[in-house]
DNA sequence: GCGCGCTACTAGCGCGCGCTAGTTAGGCTA
DNA sequence: TAGCCTAACTAGCGCGCGCTAGTAGCGCGC
């Protein structure tokens, strides 16, 4: 009983802003060891309902928390996956909202560290393995195949939306071929022939988006067409290519399929400001439906990506690395699927 | 010497997905104490400089990173804000990429947790205490008053957008009233006359809002034309608003200010859609200057509020309650500013 | 009487680090 | 030589928890 003297006054309501609450205080004030309370918080057996009801109630009473710090400390796994995404990026931002409960379900707890212009995505990795992630899953990194070589061999990692061939990474994505060959076929099936393509220059599946709209360009015979501009996954990249394809000496293309949806709106708007009608001069088609292209003012024909099955497999390839059940490298591609709203249609009859 | 023996070989690179390499593995390598490692860490003097040379040389080699759950559970100061933000929420973005930078300048890391459908806002709070947040930074937070009430009771808080009378936490806001006067008065002086107002609910600057608007059109003799339509912080809202309003007996007002900017972009569309032009037949006005008004395809009129600023006070006003240097309860507003661009213009003349 | 198994609990080490209170070596003065 | 000072370093406790190896007590059968 002697050990009572130090916990402060049982009184109604939480002490205010005093020493968090630890253990050993929930167990001081029940009467028992700080193992059973240890016991009860991790829902192990070992405790007797009464002692459980008792300890969850003192608990609640101190306004006691487990402390994540200490615990993660203690424990040998410490269950916790590293999130790196662009707070930017819509498309990253439905990424992290579908990981949450993918990670729930298999009992991992997250930790969030965003890029943005003060903080590159390295300072962004350094902080999530310094919170004692377990594994890391990087939304559409862009820093060096290398980089990512290398941290594949110091951390289980998983990367969404970005392939390194080789790299000791798991990857998760979507097949982009399957996706911009479906955009090809339905432009081409509304009567277009000249597809200039946008494209994302070295961003996650850019070069893949490139490589596909080539191909399927050529399989319809429409070889000569191939129109590519340089761009990236912003929206100024699509405004300039706009702009670019505006002062071009060559008459316009009657469809523009952009590398993804930021892009695309650059495109949209300078299109539509030009006084180049969307989509009866000119039809758009992005890349994402991020959650920013169903905006209904936007309303951009876009490629659907199964957010939240990607969040999923991007998880469970992450647990399947840490419990060792195979070596990193897998590859998984899903499927995706054109939506069409009102940015396309077909072309103007000339 | 014999404490060399559990050390990794001295190999060239860091060995592969090994167990962490902690300080005391440094300190073997370099051949001095834990301690001294941990003084050259953390900057602190009592360390040659060819000894600091040594030990960050050692460290590299190892691939050695601090632990910040260890360093947290240790230092008496965690040192840790944490932010709670709604990953939707285009503001809130912008909030965090501002808070990064602020956080630095004074020393502090920062975990973010956001709210998302499947993870509510006490769920995401829990979270963050759970990593020993010393202070809380609660962007635009839409949990009832008595919750941020208690919140306060029990740590150092800080909510940016909603002001929670009497709670002992500190606010930084953006000062709505001349926000929305200056946009009364800018739609005044263009000849608007019959003005509406969606408004955003209960959430966090909505009131304010509604009652600034009210008074605003009062002092310009045209109290009879207030027109509140109740709304949210959402696109759908806007669009219902602007269905609401269309389907009314009474005709369109001439201009619609609307409680925040994603509700300003849902009026846009349907109106848009519904063959009613904007800026000519009715004037759009948003509230926040997210990035994403600043679309250009969306273009949208709105009340730019200081973000870097609202970060940096955010977060000096937590420092100054952790450092004890006054009572919490402060109430920063800032000065906010209109950004007129292509949604709003003239009347048309009847 | 004894050993057995089972439930409900406890003692105490260790996780990786911060930090206080030291100790040691070397240079300086008197 | 003794005495003192400082720079450079170290020993070791404690942060809050997880977890292993226990122990105490009790009912049971033989």
């Amino acid at each position: 009983m002697s050990r009572h003297e130090n916990t402060p006054p049982p009184g109604q309501s939480p002490p205010l802003r005093s020493r968090r609450p630890t253990m050993a205080d929930v167990a001081a004030e029940v009467g028992v060891s700080r193992a059973l309370v240890s016991l009860v918080f991790r829902g192990q057996p070992g405790a007797s309902p009464e002692t459980r009801e008792r300890v969850f109630e003192a608990a609640s009473r101190l306004g006691y928390r487990p402390d994540m710090a200490a615990r993660l400390l203690a424990r040998g796994r410490s269950k916790v996956l590293g999130i790196l995404f662009t707070a930017r990026n819509p498309y990253h931002v439905d990424l992290v909202e579908a990981i949450y409960p993918a990670a729930e379900e298999l009992g991992y707890d997250i930790v969030l560290s965003a890029a943005v212009p003060t903080r590159d995505e390295h300072k962004a990795i350094e902080a999530l393995i310094g919170h004692r992630s377990e594994a890391l899953l990087l939304c559409g990194p862009t820093i060096p195949d290398e980089d990512v070589h290398d941290l594949g061999r110091r951390i289980s990692t998983v990367t969404v939306g970005r392939r390194v061939a080789k790299a000791p990474v798991d990857t998760v994505t979507t097949s982009d071929r399957p996706g911009v060959r479906e955009v090809v076929d339905y432009l081409v099936d509304l009567g277009h022939r000249h597809i200039a393509h946008v494209d994302g220059g070295g961003r996650p599946g850019a070069p893949e988006r490139r490589r596909a709209y080539r191909d399927a360009m050529r399989s319809h015979g429409l070889g000569d067409n191939i129109r590519i501009i340089r761009g990236n996954h912003t929206e100024e990249a699509g405004s300039d290519a706009a702009r670019a394809m505006l002062a071009d000496d060559r008459p316009l293309p009657t469809a523009v399929f952009a590398s993804n949806d930021q892009c695309a709106i650059g495109l949209l708007d300078v299109f539509t400001r030009a006084g180049v009608s969307v989509p009866d001069q000119i039809s758009i088609v992005g890349y994402d439906d991020s959650h920013i292209a169903g905006l209904s003012h936007i309303d951009l024909t876009t490629v659907r990506q199964d957010v939240p099955r990607l969040a999923q497999l991007a998880v469970q390839a992450a647990d399947e690395q840490l419990r060792g059940v195979r070596e990193p490298g897998s590859y998984l591609k899903l499927e995706s699927k054109l939506v069409v709203r009102g940015t396309s249609g077909p072309p103007a009859a000339d």
